[in-house]
DNA sequence: ACAATATCCTGCGAGC
DNA sequence: TGCTCGCAGGATATTG
């Protein structure tokens, strides 16, 4: 499932697409639309594109918007921005092509870009969204507002991260799934990250000391950097817009490697549920606090 | 105020 | 072989 470093993967990759205009939209899965299809069509088309960016495991296109107003001094054409946020939810991603030739049997939506360049959305599972708001509305936005710290940024120090994480109770593991702590952190890595930190997933955070938070800090960082540096995880369906499968997979530790034996210890890694989540951790490497 | 549960959806592997 | 069934899961809506 696209989490951080796939969805960072990907927009590293569609960077080439800047300044390039939205000729044209189509869907066979309108459902995914916000506002309406028709509505989202009128909206987007002839737009240009002029910034993609990563938030948390949002993909932000800023689209120009050109509007035209009549002013006393005669007719002007004032420029304003709006934004199409996308989330891969679980089995979405984005692919290239030079043709409107469907890559891939799942893909549900097209965009026709200038350039002679077509950017298809494939999503098996369908829960992928698309939706396309003013820049003002963008600010105001409930599921943005309520984004917690982007882990790879240079403001998320290791202060910064032990002021958010010391106030809460629970399970690490729900802690490092919750967006509204940290953003950008899904299944796949919330488990590479517990083993790597030697921290059982089910472990409450009102008993980690100073250490265990420090090394939560640094594994959370190294983890994810570590899955953008491979490309990706591809369990199933993830590939980069050209089609490839990422090389993170080959080096998991924990993650759906129950049954298997640790690559430190040898002892046979178990699993449990962790906020509905399967878990799978090492229960000699993993200490339970 | 919060936590647990249902919802969306398709593909795949297990079991018979 | 071919069916059914359970499971996988991110975020949100709903229920307790």
């Amino acid at each position: 499932m696209p989490e951080l470093p796939e969805v960072e993967t990907q927009v590293r990759d569609l960077q080439f697409l800047i300044g390039r205009k939205i000729l044209e939209v189509s869907s066979n899965t309108k459902k995914a639309f916000t506002p309406r299809f028709s509505e989202f069509k009128k909206r987007i088309e002839n737009k240009k594109i002029l910034a993609i960016e990563r938030r948390a495991k949002y993909i932000i296109f800023t689209l120009t918007s050109k509007l035209t107003h009549h002013l006393s001094g005669g007719l002007t054409s004032a420029r304003k921005t709006q934004k199409l946020l996308i989330h891969f939810r679980m089995t979405g991603h984005f692919l290239i092509s030079k043709n409107s030739i469907p890559l891939e049997k799942s893909v549900r939506h097209f965009f026709k870009l200038s350039g002679g360049t077509w950017l298809q959305f494939s999503d098996i599972r369908k829960f992928g969204t698309l939706r396309l708001v003013s820049e003002r509305d963008f600010q105001n936005l409930p599921e943005i507002r309520k984004l917690g710290a982007e882990p790879l940024s240079k403001n998320f120090t290791f202060t910064k991260f032990r002021e958010i994480i010391q106030p809460k109770t629970g399970k690490l593991k729900s802690a490092l799934l919750d967006q509204k702590i940290i953003a950008g952190i899904g299944n796949i890595y919330a488990d590479e990250i517990c083993f790597a930190a030697g921290l059982h997933p089910a472990s409450q955070i009102e008993k980690l000391n100073p250490c265990d938070i420090e090394k939560l800090f640094c594994e959370i960082r190294n983890q994810l950097r570590k899955g953008i540096r491979n490309r990706g995880t591809t369990i199933g369906e993830f590939v980069d817009v050209r089609g490839k499968i990422g090389k993170n997979q080959n080096s998991l530790a924990a993650y759906r490697r129950h049954g298997k034996e640790c690559k430190i210890c040898g002892t046979i890694l178990r699993k449990m549920k962790i906020s509905q989540r399967t878990t799978s951790f090492c229960p000699k490497c993993q200490i339970r606090k």
